[in-house]
DNA sequence: ATAATATACTTAACACTGTTAAGTAATACA
DNA sequence: TGTATTACTTAACAGTGTTAAGTATATTAT
């Protein structure tokens, strides 16, 4: 069937990514890997571009299950809410780095050629974030001015620190855990209203 | 004379990282530019890692001058010389995309290939931020634990928003430079400590 | 049952990539 | 003058994404 190939070559395209990352992933791997010739995966999708951005779609999916998760998890408390939201986000990151680089960490230019409309999809992840933002302000726990743009600096505060433990670009001083732990820390500690903000209490989950 | 032609290779590389991006750069290419064939290349470079190593050694100085141009504008203010470090690192990003694509965004594969020693050298933009923290924390308006620690979180969370930028990854509704101003509010307020926390805090116009 | 068509794949080829081996002028030095 | 070195070249290898054209097999129409 058409549909069973598809499913195939996408999971194996996963695997490979996992084992030997984004730079040496090549249609023809792919497909011996699956078994196939290499001119039968556009018969399944018009091109690497559109293999790849099928992946970050599910990608987006799992990481916005992950964020309800969290949501669901505190259904009346906005700051262990967003605490919550923030670990997951760190770790899906590490744990899925074969989803996040080719989600977060392609090429501009790779990105650029994106379709606008999954764009838009990509985005729901953001209104989770920025929809608890708005319940904390609303019971006064959060201080922010416009929640759009904070939820967007939080998501990039934390991108920063995931794209950097993947690329193992953070100094091999500094032990992980402290690094997300202040990570997150200092995140919460940006939005924080004055009046909620003693006792950082955290709870390291990794 | 070989180091003629060795720089020649370096700003023409730039250059076309400039006009085409990354990902369109062929020894071929920059053979073309220079006008000479592909191979000379090599007669200088052991590879394309070493050309791109090379240029991203020269963007780590070009850094480490900026930071320290904040770090001079302000002698006695630690709240002021982090703010202005922060400013400049977002403002180094924005204005030499060439060089932190390849500084910062390359793929993590690509990175494992840096030499150690220049992983090192590239730690000293860390210091800087560091330095300050210190400063501030010895006169108390920084509330930090871990002074390392802290200036990684804060690197992580710039670069996150400068590659977000970067990628043309945040949400196009909103402005870039009320993005900047709000990455850098919420990074500074993770570390103020309370005391020096309200008159900043009360007066937030972005 | 036979002919036409559609499906799902294949091979061959194009224009590109990084890189290496071998060759070639021109210069410097003995 | 003869040798060595320098700074470059061309040709080639093994790989890349992608397209055009071809081939069996299965489905459908007459």
């Amino acid at each position: 069937m058409e549909t069973d190939l598809r499913r195939v070559i996408l999971d194996s395209t996963r695997h490979l990514l996992v084992r030997d990352g984004y730079m040496s992933l090549s249609m023809r791997k792919i497909a011996r890997a699956i078994g196939y010739s290499a001119t039968s995966i556009y018969l399944h999708f018009e091109n690497k571009d559109a293999l790849i951005h099928a992946l970050i779609e599910e990608g987006m999916d799992q990481l916005l299950a992950a964020l309800k998760d969290a949501e669901a998890e505190h259904p009346g408390d906005p700051v262990a809410r967003l605490e919550a939201m923030c670990r997951r986000f760190v770790v899906f990151g590490l744990e899925n780095r074969e989803y996040y680089e080719i989600m977060f960490m392609l090429h501009p230019e790779f990105m650029e050629r994106y379709p606008a409309e999954k764009y838009r999809r990509a985005r729901r992840n953001l209104d989770v974030i920025a929809a608890t933002l708005a319940d904390g302000v609303a019971q006064g726990v959060f201080a922010v001015e416009n929640v759009r743009v904070v939820a967007s600096t939080i998501w990039s505060a934390l991108h920063g620190a995931v794209s950097l433990l993947l690329a193992r670009r953070v100094d091999i001083r500094i032990e992980q855990t402290a690094f997300i732990e202040a990570a997150i820390a200092q995140t919460l500690g940006g939005v924080l209203a004055p009046a909620a903000r003693e006792a950082p209490e955290t709870s390291p989950l990794l």
